[in-house]
DNA sequence: TCTGGGGTCCTAGGACCC
DNA sequence: TCTGGGGTCCTAGGACCC
């Protein structure tokens, strides 16, 4: 299979409206001021020069690049260059498209030549899209999805089981697709730091230290071993969310109260829009300066808008008064259809 | 005043039941 | 006075991804 990823999607989407910004280090995040709490979700290659990454505070990233174009996140135009996108990669035969995010997806095919395939695509998107792509292709999903980092940008790259562990064997196991800050650090101090380490470890022995789905499921991603079919089943959302930052603040309780009630109303809209009913609430109050706690709870089944609010109102009881608020978010978990794709390996967003 | 917003899934521990 | 063992459900918290 082959796993399709744009070249700084977002950042090219915007030279594609403004070509005098080509060739510039571009910024895009928040609401395009430096000055506001907001970091960044896509830099150009010109900016990346200078040490900028998604995720870094907008302001820093500023402080980084004197000269740099900051523009405002349009989600909007980012979702139409994406749909169009996929519908390109639908377009190719035999494809079988599994969608993870705005910018990179799946192919499932049967292709005697997956190098010429991929070319293919990349040359359809161009044609399309004037967006430029990287390619990786793998005998597992996993495989495929990392090797899209050694063709960037623009080329591609194939991973099997015949070059894996020669590839990314010495490799550290943070470079891995779900291993984390967090993961690395643990599987660290079990004497595991590289991939290929990873690879030669008995599942059962990461059991202790990570539960019974996760300690096998670690061993398997550092052979690249797992899921080797692209599933193109219709996603199903499993709740909406919505959530704030706070430019000030908040101590008062009446904003308190008015942010839940707007952050309901927002959760709100996406539900109805679904005719699901809402099954949970959870209330996220991150207080400043960085500690999060959340409140969660189960609710009958429920459309009723007055009821919902009552019940997001109710789990607001449970912030501390007088303590400064950062941030609050709201998310409503929806009952799921009977035929929804579910209980499939554990992947932790972004599908 | 450094830290978005939207997702998914897993795990631990308590409550409760038989 | 002592206090099993298995199971399920729920909440809180954590980790990761785009």
């Amino acid at each position: 299979m082959l796993h399709v990823d744009l070249d700084q999607f977002i950042a090219a989407v915007e030279v594609l409206r403004r070509p005098e910004l080509a060739g510039r280090p571009i910024i895009v995040g928040g609401r395009g001021d430096p000055s506001e709490r907001a970091v960044v979700s896509t830099a150009s290659y010109e900016a990346r020069v200078f040490g900028v990454s998604s995720g870094m505070p907008l302001r820093i990233a500023a402080r980084k690049v004197p000269d740099a174009v900051i523009l405002p996140v349009d989600h909007e135009a980012y979702l139409a260059a994406s749909e169009t996108v996929m519908a390109t990669l639908r377009a190719q035969p035999g494809a079988t498209v599994q969608v993870l995010g705005w910018d990179e997806a799946f192919i499932g095919t049967a292709t005697a030549d997956p190098e010429a395939y991929a070319r293919q695509v990349q040359a359809a998107v161009l044609d399309r899209t004037q967006l430029h792509c990287s390619v990786g292709i793998g005998d597992t999903l996993v495989r495929a999805k990392v090797a899209t980092g050694f063709g960037k940008p623009a080329g591609i790259f194939r991973l099997t089981v015949g070059n894996w562990l020669e590839v990314m064997g010495p490799r550290p196991t943070r470079d891995l697709w779900g291993v984390g800050a967090k993961v690395s650090g643990r599987l660290a101090k079990l004497g595991i730091h590289t991939v290929a380490e990873l690879a030669a470890a008995d599942p059962l022995d990461l059991v202790p230290e990570f539960g019974p789905r996760m300690g096998p499921w670690y061993a398997e991603l550092g052979r690249g071993d797992g899921a080797t079919v692209v599933d193109d089943t219709p996603w199903v959302a499993r709740g909406h969310s919505r959530e704030t930052t706070f430019q000030q603040d908040l101590t008062d309780p009446l904003q308190v109260d008015g942010a839940v009630r707007e952050l309901a109303a927002r959760v709100l809209e996406d539900v109805v829009a679904e005719g699901r009913p809402v099954v949970g609430l959870t209330l996220k109050v991150r207080y400043a300066p960085f500690a999060t706690t959340t409140h969660a709870r189960k609710i009958p089944e429920t459309y009723d808008r007055n009821d919902i609010l009552a019940r997001a109102l109710d789990l607001a009881a449970a912030i501390e008064p007088g303590r400064p608020i950062r941030l609050l978010g709201l998310r409503a978990e929806m009952a799921m259809p009977e035929d929804a794709r579910k209980g499939h390996t554990p992947t932790r967003g972004g599908w």
